[in-house]
DNA sequence: CTGAAAGCGCTTACAG
DNA sequence: CTGAAAGCGCTTACAG
């Protein structure tokens, strides 16, 4: 660690642990049983107006707080979700992370957060175990390509709700981003803008969402009935410089595109350099959209037109499925929220 | 939500869960009593090579994993450590994150994350509140002004480290960027480059970080010998807007510095929109530098020279500190660590 | 409306 | 090297 300790200072006061205060120290307390106490915890059964406030009042006093595991322990239950990210350093995660906090924490949940840190799969195998370990109550997995994990949490009973799985065989809960309707969406208001030569760069084809995307955008020229010319395909790597490469052989052409749907935002802000070094103006000489409304979008100039994927309301989705699942049990069937984009008009179209 | 719903599909199996497999039926298959079991599990006593294999192996067959909540409640330890954070949408709280989870993950640790979601103090006392019932072994609190809270998890006996709070006077231990060389290293850089006519866009001066990164600048100034000119120092509100306001004031000037040290990014990249609108060259009318590399920093044009504080290391730093204070208990020593920051020198300056 | 007692699934002195 | 038993702090039939 790169860091410099400023050594230490001496000023602090080291209280012992206040002593743990149990239900039978309250039941003393206030002349009761432990099973009266329990009760009035939990309200599961009725108790004497002053009884209940006789206890409430020691608990007050005392400073009583039911110890979490014992409570755990008996009604089997962690009150504990845990959220497994790809990346958490994207920042579609934290918002998927707060939107879900939102969903659960009504619901006395709280989240326990894994990070894969967008490494490969081995993580995520320990994280599985962790959750299984833990007994998590439920757990939304936001990682691709894991139906051996997902299977592993069904067989420990444990409720699961996908991110972004459309893909999966599966069957299982899961809430994502309609990818294919996006990419339409963005080639529909270029062609809207009367564009008619509109290229694409696409993310790797292998996986979500690289895929559904291409597709989307294959779709939209079909039903709009313009013609899909292989030179109007470049494939990037969903980054900045695989964007920027991509644009610079679109603009190279003697019959370039007066338009480019982008598969994400980093790759349109790559075209967007390319297409200024390339001395065309934008929006001008070539429009350009992207996905995700990730914050540079805005920052950029011009800023950036973008379809916006709103993972915060994917997060309450997927936290409001899970909730529903473990209410439920597992059943036969299965639900499956899309969620809705907004396409975010700005200055690059 | 907005959310529309697809239907159910009806093809999953239901099998019910599997039944939970105890220590005890571990004891009976294998043939020894549940103390055994235990010891193999925990390897707190000698066992026989020959009933430690049995016992494993049979752990194995039954798929036997250990109750958590009952060896917590026993152990009075949850291996969990909390992390409140301000705003998990600012990406220095991913980062910080990641960097926790790096950090105690291999002493089994597990991180449970509350985002205040920017929010006013009211949702910080529930998250200590939950810390507190669910026995974290220990919080991490990046989140300023919460030293009542921090009081509380003392007294409850939890360990805590805070993150940029060098502003608390609790005696604590604490990780931070020094936000005040920061702001010197910054002032340092731009008369380095030559500038002598420095100007500063401050952040709003009652907190962390925009005092001490006030006083860095009024600090390196006079230890440069250069004048401190009331009419050099604009107050911002940390947002693109009020860097923009801020910048477009000292453009206007007969007497418009050569340089501003703008206290964050977000500033720095609105000065630099108002800087071009004021038909002024960066860097060559005025050089920007800002603080903390957020992504955009390096996505706009010309990129922009800023102080990037490694966010990673903090978490990492912080989880160091954390488990050393599990270990240790409280003692009357605090530890203070300054994390290193670091220039990354790009185009506006 | 209230209690005594069994039980949740482990760990850990105590004893051999 | 191994076990029987008490105990961690709750919840919940069972009984009154």
């Amino acid at each position: 660690m790169s860091a410099r300790k400023t050594g230490l200072d001496a000023t602090g006061d080291a209280r012992p642990a206040a002593a743990p205060v149990t239900i039978q120290a309250v039941a003393a307390a206030a002349g009761v049983s432990k099973t009266t106490v329990s009760h009035v915890l939990s309200g599961n059964r009725p108790v004497s107006a002053e009884t209940r406030r006789r206890v409430e009042k020691v608990m007050d006093d005392l400073g009583f707080s039911p110890n979490f595991f014992a409570q755990a322990l008996n009604r089997n239950r962690s009150n504990t979700i845990a959220l497994i990210a790809q990346d958490i350093t994207n920042p579609f995660y934290p918002a998927l992370a707060r939107g879900l906090q939102a969903a659960v924490s009504n619901q006395d949940q709280v989240v326990m957060l894994f990070d894969a840190g967008a490494g490969e799969g081995a993580l995520t195998h320990a994280f599985v175990a962790d959750a299984i370990q833990r007994r998590a109550d439920g757990v939304v997995i936001a990682v691709s390509d894991v139906d051996d994990d997902i299977a592993r949490l069904r067989e420990a009973g444990i409720p699961v709700v996908a991110v972004g799985s459309g893909a999966s065989k599966l069957p299982i809960d899961w809430v994502t981003a309609d990818d294919e309707r996006i990419a339409a969406d963005a080639v529909m208001h270029l062609h809207l803008l009367g564009h008619r030569r509109i290229a694409t760069i696409t993310g790797p084809l292998n996986h979500t969402p690289g895929k559904p995307r291409y597709l989307g955008y294959l779709r939209a020229m079909q039903d709009l009935d313009l013609p899909v010319e292989p030179e109007m395909i470049e494939h990037g790597e969903w980054t900045r410089e695989s964007g920027f490469d991509a644009m610079a052989r679109l603009a190279a052409r003697h019959d370039r595109p007066s338009a480019v749907f982008c598969a994400n935002d980093m790759m349109a802000i790559g075209a967007l350099d390319a297409a200024r070094r390339s001395g065309l103006a934008v929006p001008e000489d070539v429009a350009l959209i992207g996905v995700d409304d990730i914050d540079a979008a805005s920052l950029v100039r011009p800023a950036l037109t973008t379809v916006r994927i709103p993972a915060e309301e994917i997060g309450r989705a997927a936290g409001e499925l899970l909730l529903h699942r473990i209410a439920e049990g597992m059943t036969t069937t299965h639900r499956h929220v899309l969620v809705q984009h907004v396409l975010m008009t700005r200055e690059t179209s």
